[in-house]
DNA sequence: GACCTTTCAAAGGTCTTACCTTTATATTAT
DNA sequence: ATAATATAAAGGTAAGACCTTTGAAAGGTC
């Protein structure tokens, strides 16, 4: 035969309008700040429909990458590029693969253990008053029968801000998003609620002594504990 | 005053329509595999036009929720999802965002200490071959006076390859991808492939018998002693 | 009856054109 | 000088017409 496999993908043109867009934002054709050519113009450039060229940028919109204004001085312009241009804005819609869950409670471990760590070398008084107010928070809403899932929350997302790193701040945030119906889970189980509010009261003391190796160690031990039970019953 | 803030936020159609199917496909309306309404019947369906349906199925396809295909049998379907749909397809973008590097070589400093332990743990005979080949193309390039990068990168991905985690996988990957341009720079200051040579045999012994916490170890060493140059001067 | 060819229609892909809405600025009236 | 008004550019939306792809049904041939 002298046919080849024939590898030919047809692309969609707003897939080629992307990939263009795309590539001269990363070239540096269009920086940070620097406006687009109106969607009228683009079209006239790219020789395709406007609406091909709506459907590349509202991808790229969506992506983070542009921004959109109308009326005079409104136009297209290129955002500044921030860590949650990384992360898929829609992570949420991952629900129930069972594999992947496991993954991400194993990745979790890693995530909180060294924001633990770095939070310890790190931390400022207003970090350290936002762990003690979401410690109350917590102890509160388990005198009151609660499971102190908020007060829970809000001391892993204070020990995140006072780890000094987007990334990994955003990274526990997307983790978060994708864990949650597991974290209740684990957070009903008998006498969690309790534990957990000792566990994160002590890795406090160590973050606010400035005691790293003990704050990663305590937080490992308090993700591994709550993470035991979970792994394979729950789902 | 009268009146109150305005938090008055006109979404586009588009992006109206993206959130309610992003529900849909959150609340199992649609599940893997299922097929959505044909674009003309969604756009009766919601009331808007088509163009503003096609927007909305755009991002969600290039997000890797929603797959398209023409003809007979054809139509919009739900894909299965996967890690890959958390990643920003477009990571590459990133460029040159200065704290943001600091912050990801953190990041990634983590991540490879972590897949160099659960490898040790988890690694099969046939990773054990492929790191083997990364090693043996390092040194031949580096005796031909190469820099080894090629190598250099196979092992990091066969190490990856053996931890048995996809997230750490696909982590590692969007982290090599931002950090391309850091990591020639690093390999090409004087001495290093030869140091990062040694480095790769050590870990990689520790990791072929199973020790975990050596493996950790040595790649944390490897890690920033690679780091220690670049994490200043270069950018 | 088995097999090939043709026809067909549904669904995505694309283009065109027209009109709406928003909004800073220039113009005009008071 | 101030306030009301017109303007035009740019994004947002709609409607409709074609094109292309592609599996399956219909029909014909051996």
């Amino acid at each position: 035969m002298d046919n080849k496999i024939k590898p030919i993908k047809k692309r969609r043109l707003s897939e080629e309008v992307l990939k263009k867009l795309q590539s001269m934002i990363i070239d540096g054709t269009y920086k940070t700040g620097d406006q687009l050519p109106s969607e009228r113009e683009l079209s006239e450039l790219f020789q395709v429909s406007r609406a091909s060229i709506r459907e590349a940028l509202r991808v790229l919109g969506t992506l983070g990458f542009l921004d959109s204004r109308v009326g005079v001085g409104g136009g297209t312009f290129v955002k500044k590029i921030s860590i949650d241009a990384l992360i898929n804005p829609f992570s949420e819609i991952l629900g129930n693969e069972k594999e992947l869950i496991i993954e991400m409670l194993e990745f979790r471990r890693i995530l909180e253990t060294e924001i633990a760590r770095l939070a310890a070398l790190r931390r400022t008084e207003e970090d350290i008053a936002r762990m003690e107010r979401s410690i109350d928070l917590m102890r509160e809403d388990i005198e009151n029968g609660g499971i102190g899932i908020e007060g829970d929350t809000a001391f892993h997302d204070a020990l995140a801000a006072a780890c000094k790193n987007s990334v990994f701040e955003k990274m526990l945030l997307m983790a978060k998003g994708l864990l949650v119906k597991t974290r209740q889970t684990t957070l009903k189980l008998k006498g969690r609620p309790e534990k957990g509010l000792e566990d994160h009261i002590k890795i406090f003391n160590a973050v606010k002594k400035g005691n790293s190796k003990l704050s990663l160690k305590l937080m490992m031990e308090h993700i591994e504990k709550a993470q035991a039970d979970a792994t394979v019953k729950n789902f």
